[in-house]
DNA sequence: TGCCTGTTCTTTCTGCATTAAAAACAGATT
DNA sequence: AATCTGTTTTTAATGCAGAAAGAACAGGCA
């Protein structure tokens, strides 16, 4: 049947709102509180029940209040607040990509719902899903097929990315000085420098920042095909960036100094030195996430330490 | 419960092999017949105790012959051989984009399932494949959302179809000259020319040789993102494309004639000629297709004879 | 041995049932 | 009138069950 992980996601943070209010506290209205954490009133009020019931909001009239001050053991596990499918997609992804399952191996609905213990009928549609990202292909009336992460594929994604991406500059660059965009690139040039600044230390924080800034740019395009294929790429490159972690601070640095010649470059707007540092970003970055296949098909599973 | 779509077209495609045998000829084995229809070989099974059923295939011993020869009522109706989800999927295409659904409205499965007759299951994943055309916006634990074929869509689209197909006359034009696509190229050159010659009778045959040149174009890059993407713009080309019913033998002309200088250009292999046709050529479309959208939204529903 | 058919087992497809969440409705209170 | 809370109605999420399709196994015959 169906989960709640609306409730128990919305009971967290709704405690996180209350935890820094002091006792007697009156509690916003349950029309404020529902439109705060972006769920419906029902479940708010079903939220507010079992608060209730804990004790940690107590009720005078109508008028409800913080009664004690809520604690971590109040909080519910963050696993059980994702919904089924959302879970599933996490853990299905981080299995397949960071497990050693290899393409061209085959995979069946019932036996992945044995072992993630959801039903097929959730696994069904997120395995939909993934078709979508060029990882898996359905066999009508059988099993799916792993396509993997093969180098192969990795070419096919970084060529329709520098497309994407060059089209992308094109858009930002228009932006008038004024623009919010220009003020958030040079955030994140700052973001960049502050890394720099303490790399030893800070290199783990290069994904998040790499993200920024492509995002930025796919953004500036307004165009949702461009911004989907943006969204898979991101996704995979979340789950494959540990690949190798060998050399990650010497990669991390070599990414993060070319991010900054291609922020200097879009600045100058002018279009030949942009498409430079951008094709030259590109390749290094798809040279990287080729190397991490080879080496990771060379390692025999039981090497990594995963 | 599962349909039997797949035991129905097998049937069926099963009778069309043996409408022109004579009486008496003895059929092929069991696991032939099951490779030659691409099903199983359970299910060549129930088609043939299916056949006996009917006295149109005998057996002596294990040996089956052809009893009668097959007719007209013993088939299935083609509805039947669709699955519940392929048969959804185009009804609700049909649906959606020929009838006047407008962009913004909301969608819920609940009622799509009783007005197309399957059931919610079935409505979920296909309406989950649509979000990935750009046409609907799932909105979690609430309905979907339409977003429509509005100009704004209609841009995008062609912004990313415009870089993808000039990439791909790339990929082409690398081709040696002895190349089966360049024999595909003439034979489709062929075919615009046929339908030229008797256009007034012909003009309906455009659709599909459009699909056949730009098919063969994108799949050269051998790019499963980009053929991907194509797939969808030809699915949605496919039922848009009588929209705009007035002048439609006008413009099916003026694509063949572009579809042809296109052909020539690509024969040079010269890249400026070939980049010059192409999106002159996709410029055309795009503007076709965005006056079919102004006139549409302008035509009261009742007006149009869909 | 290799291919055929009969049989059994497994897996997908798809309708349905149940619960969570949203949305709509209604009276009450400021 | 506007906003609040209590109640009822709909709809989406998700597990499950039954039938169809696929896959594997097994004996028999050339």
């Amino acid at each position: 049947m169906k989960g709640n992980a609306v409730f128990k996601s919305g009971y967290n943070r709704c405690l996180h709102r209350l935890a820094h209010l002091p006792p007697g506290t009156p509690l916003p209205s349950e029309n404020e509180l529902a439109l705060a954490l972006d769920i419906s009133r029902t479940t708010i009020r079903a939220v507010l029940a079992a608060l209730e019931e804990r004790g940690i909001v107590g009720r005078a009239g109508g008028q409800r209040h913080l009664a004690r001050a809520p604690t971590e053991p109040d909080h519910f596990p963050d696993a059980q607040t994702l919904s089924a499918g959302a879970a599933f997609e996490r853990r299905f992804l981080e299995w397949i990509l960071q497990g050693d399952f290899r393409a061209g191996q085959l995979l069946n609905a019932a036996e992945l719902a044995r072992q993630f213990g959801t039903s097929t009928t959730t696994i069904r549609e997120c395995l939909a899903r993934f078709q979508h990202f060029g990882l898996l292909e359905r066999r009508p009336n059988s099993s799916w097929l792993f396509n993997g992460i093969t180098v192969e594929f990795v070419r096919e994604i970084y060529d329709v990315r520098e497309m994407f991406e060059l089209r992308a500059t094109r858009s930002f660059i228009e932006r008038p000085d004024t623009a919010p965009e220009w003020r958030e690139l040079t955030a994140i040039e700052q973001e960049h420098r502050t890394i720099l600044a303490h790399l030893d230390r800070d290199f783990a924080l290069f994904p998040a920042a790499d993200e920024r800034l492509h995002r930025i740019l796919h953004e500036s395009t307004g165009n949702r095909f461009i911004l989907d294929f943006y969204n898979v790429v991101a996704t995979l490159f979340h789950y494959t960036y540990r690949w190798n972690r060998e050399d990650a601070r010497q990669r991390s640095a070599t990414a993060l100094m070319e991010h900054l010649d291609y922020i200097d470059a879009l600045r100058t707007r002018d279009q030949r030195s942009i498409d430079a540092r951008c094709r030259k970003h590109l390749r290094t970055a798809c040279a990287t996430l080729i190397g991490s296949i080879e080496t990771r098909a060379a390692t025999p599973p039981l090497m990594r330490q995963s």
